[in-house]
DNA sequence: CGTATCATTCGAACCGTTTTATACTATAAA
DNA sequence: TTTATAGTATAAAACGGTTCGAATGATACG
């Protein structure tokens, strides 16, 4: 690797010092116009790029945003496309700021807190973007004792500034719509409850259907780990015995898992049951019937998680605040509402994203 | 951000100088096994970090290796899932030998090219990854020229060290398992030549067919851009003109839009025609029918890349080797060879990777 | 006993920036 | 004319590590 110019270079060049050349290279003032000309004129002439590491140990800033990623969201919601989306989202704003990306991949919530800590203490960020769904308060309290900015993606459980979305608003939205097409026995297909997502949307799936008048019943909802198998397994568990006409699923991935169940039953989607989920993927876009599904706008949280930590870092605020960003729902065959249309069947409704009181 | 320990503190800590401090912490010969014990019992109690940008600084290594990504790989080959899993194959390793993986993503090679002269430039990396897999020879020439040490994820149209599948091995798997049940009038489906991972399927089908002495016919090899949409047009328009049993699609999302065109013209999968296809993503396992499809082993890719590539860093010497990862057919519903069977529908084959000639 | 050898240890230089405190102008105010 | 006051430019001191070369003391050897 060829050695570079230094700034010494640059500075002897343009025949100033080598803090002026520091000041003019980075546009502070106390600098004169003629200078700062020459010293820029030097700078391109000798394809100067200044030394990372120098400056970060200079200025005591890395310009590098850390991003936690826990092993096990590669089996949550399709979560190779979630997660790519939200990184395009978070690359995009810290690109424009002038920021670095790491990625840091832990195998448990333990291994991902040891590598905070180091990363931390190390000085090798300046803030964490943290997308663990299930990292719970003493990892957050921990984190905050460094006092470093960070910003988690998705409702945790601790305080924390975190960005989501409403997943009452999205649960809701998804049940309404299916409410507006007739349907009163609404079956919902839930995912753990340690993660908060699946315990909103729930929240969200019963607020639509009081708002309806429709009684809500225990009996139609079922706990399903998020895979497609268990999914299955619910449906085919429960079909015999509960009559329902539509199926809310948590994510897409569950709402294949049932829809193959329903056809293997020898039921068909849409025709004897309309299908309603959360995801927007490569795989309910092309699954057959396509999906019915809210869009997250993983891009968009990445952006405003980017923004928020970004501004944490430079004006030395910490912000405890949570920031929602609209989800929206894509309507297409396997809810039915639009099923032997033909043409183009897919349509995308900005929903209302209702104002629904969280807390 | 509290201020943590120096080595100093530590150094003073264990009643060492500063050097023997370093070479204590960094377990270098030269100082006496008790002294060691002091100065690491001394980071202990300190919790003593080293800081990053000082050591990088120091010693003019970054232990950071740049991933390179091109923003268009999103719509390439259900990438999301195919960019992960390469992703956790990188990253294990880095983990393991102690290098952090940075991310950057390009909306063009030109800019690639751009962000890639800045990062080298100005030290912020050890080594690259590259992922682009229509960065051509003039990218790679000035990249060479730099002198930095990086490795390309595919088989490049210029001359670089690379890590890729056989794809002309992957092609004449996926045919022959066609051909072995007895297809003769096989399809393929193939992406655009700029990728050279289409062009090598083809080869590898054209092998497969010859071998098994069936007649090669170009009005059965169609092009189409790698996504649905296009895959389903091409076999719109030529399904009524010509006559096949089974098809091979270059990528899982190809495959799916054959399977959706078919279906709009009532014709059956696997019933009355086979499918067979490349990549193995959420969607081909959820799709229904599951799709036989191969398994690219993109994690292994990764580690293969990531071990390459610090090697070639830690040695400094750069082999032009190109290193190729077996791949594997994973055997479903739509190819239609075990149609029927009930049960477990999954079967995986370790391809015996026919070491077929490339040059 | 003197000296070569070896294992330890240490002080100081160095990596390439930013930043602080200071000096030097030239101009404006007194 | 002197004295503030900006406006520029600079030298030197950080930042927190690694590493080089010299110094030290102990051991082995002749």
């Amino acid at each position: 690797m060829i050695r570079g110019a230094t700034i010494r270079d640059v500075a002897k060049r343009a025949g100033v010092s080598v803090s002026t050349a520091s000041l003019a290279l980075n546009g502070k003032p106390g600098v004169s116009a003629e200078t700062r000309a020459r010293v820029l004129r030097a700078a391109l002439e000798l394809d100067y790029h200044p030394h990372t590491a120098a400056k970060n140990l200079a200025d005591g800033r890395t310009r590098t945003i850390g991003l936690i990623a826990p092993i096990s969201l590669e089996h949550l919601f399709s979560s190779a496309s979630f997660f790519m989306k939200l990184f395009r989202g978070l690359h995009h704003i810290a690109q424009r700021k002038g920021y670095v990306l790491s990625l840091y991949i832990a195998e448990s919530d333990d291994e991902a807190a040891l590598q905070i800590k180091s990363l931390v203490r190390s000085r090798a960020v300046d803030g964490l973007v943290i997308t663990n769904p299930t990292f719970t308060s003493p990892y957050l309290e921990e984190i905050r004792r460094y006092r470093v900015p960070f910003v988690v993606i998705g409702r945790p459980v601790g305080k924390a500034p975190f960005v989501d979305n409403d997943n009452q608003a999205v649960g809701w939205m998804a049940t309404r719509h299916l409410i507006e097409h007739g349907h009163k026995r609404i079956a919902f297909i839930s995912g753990p409850d340690r993660f908060t997502f699946c315990q909103d949307r729930l929240l969200g799936y019963r607020k639509a259907l009081e708002e309806a008048g429709v009684p809500y019943s225990r009996e139609l909802v079922w706990r399903s780990e998020i895979v497609e198998e268990d999914a299955c397994r619910v449906v085919k568990e429960n079909f015999p015995k509960i009559r329902f006409t539509a199926l809310l699923a948590a994510t897409d991935v569950q709402a294949v898992g049932a829809i193959r169940a329903l056809k293997e039953m020898g039921i068909k989607v849409p025709r004897d049951i309309s299908v309603v989920c959360v995801n927007e993927s490569e795989l309910a876009r092309h699954f057959m019937p396509s999906l019915t599904t809210v869009d997250l706008h993983e891009r968009e949280l990445g952006r405003r998680a980017m923004e928020l930590l970004i501004q944490m870092i430079e004006d030395g605020v910490v912000r405890e605040k949570g920031i929602y960003v609209e989800a929206s729902l894509i309507i297409r065959e396997s809810c039915g509402c639009n099923y032997g249309k033909g043409g183009g069947n897919e349509k995308e409704q900005g929903a209302p994203q209702k104002k629904s009181g969280k807390g």
